[in-house]
DNA sequence: GTCTATACATTGATAGAC
DNA sequence: GTCTATCAATGTATAGAC
């Protein structure tokens, strides 16, 4: 359990060069081409030098998740400070390359039992803020919509809308985005109560 | 582009029992496991015979491919004639190895040039068939509800709460449950036109 | 901190005997 | 139809020199 071998801090800058080429496959080519060889050569770098800063390629995969987790909640806040927070919460959702990512993690989940966990806990951390969010401002705008199924279901449709919209499937997407549409329209009709100022 | 290699018929038992091993690979393990050693491993056969059957792994996927299509369109076909086919098309796509199986084969896709065209146009087949039969269903029903949106969103929700739900990850899935429920009891709720006997 | 060299498992795939 | 033998490529990972 101990590891003898010699290994690089955590804040080096080429460290993070290695967190960079390997989020950078994530998004581009998906969790098939995290390896040592693919990582390193995009970084180009050696591939034994990746195992001077990381002990393992699952460590490299957490570091990623961890980065990933963290920009992702810088965008929910400032979402939340926008003029629509609603709608900008839908679109942080249906951006193409966070919900690729969002799902390669997913898979990453999947099948790699060191990783799980990390990544379990930081899709419930930012699904129950959203929720809690989400619940705030319907009730803000007087509209009695179910927060956490609303929240659930949108998640859902827009990960899947821009999975499947990568392969070029887009059968029912139009009509579900309708839907959306005259939902977040029907909540931003009625006026919110003014926040009072801080 | 020729195949000068010699190569067993399409109708043989042992090549369908290599089939068999890699659905069921694909089920349990997901298409990481997918490997000519592990897939003949399953079926009792030697590495080397799962080449006389198929040419190239992508082969023996296509195949498997082709099968979970046929499979699910029977499923289909017997929901629609189910008492409450509605309900009983949101069980299938809520169906856990079904599910699963569905996001893995979406996975390859992303991941495999050669098979992804199969598998898009088999989903999309699916998808409008589903759109074309609760459309009917719900015009019977007197609802109009816009069919191709429902469809795809609780295609989309389905999916993610089976694929989270075996992470562990089940934040807001209740919540979504329940207007799902609500959706189809309102639905149920107003008598269909009896059908006329044929 | 970076390099060379290396070990060793697993992968997809083929050639040719039986 | 099934077998033995074999290949090059890629995968993770380590030891030790510079």
């Amino acid at each position: 359990m101990a590891q003898p071998r010699r290994m690089g801090v955590e804040g080096s800058k080429m460290r993070s060069r290695f967190v960079d080429a390997a989020e950078e496959i994530l998004r581009d080519v998906g969790y098939m081409g995290i390896s040592a060889r693919q990582v390193s050569a995009k970084a180009g770098q050696k591939t034994q030098l990746l195992y001077y800063y990381f002990r393992t390629m699952d460590d490299l995969i957490l570091a990623v998740v961890r980065r990933v987790n963290e920009n992702r909640m810088t965008r929910f806040e400032e979402a939340l400070a926008s003029p629509d927070p609603l709608r900008t919460l839908w679109e942080i959702n249906s951006d193409a390359s966070g919900a690729t990512l969002s799902a390669e993690l997913t898979s990453i989940a999947n099948h790699r039992e060191a990783i799980r966990a990390e990544i379990v806990r930081s899709a419930q951390q930012f699904r129950a803020l959203q929720i809690e969010a989400v619940s705030r401002l319907l009730s803000q705008a007087k509209k009695d919509y179910p927060a956490a199924g609303i929240v659930m279901i949108a998640a859902a449709l827009a990960r899947t809308i821009v999975t499947e919209s990568a392969l070029g499937l887009t059968e029912g997407h139009e009509a579900a985005l309708k839907i959306v549409e005259r939902v977040l329209r029907d909540i931003a009709g009625a006026e919110p109560e003014p926040p009072r100022s801080a």
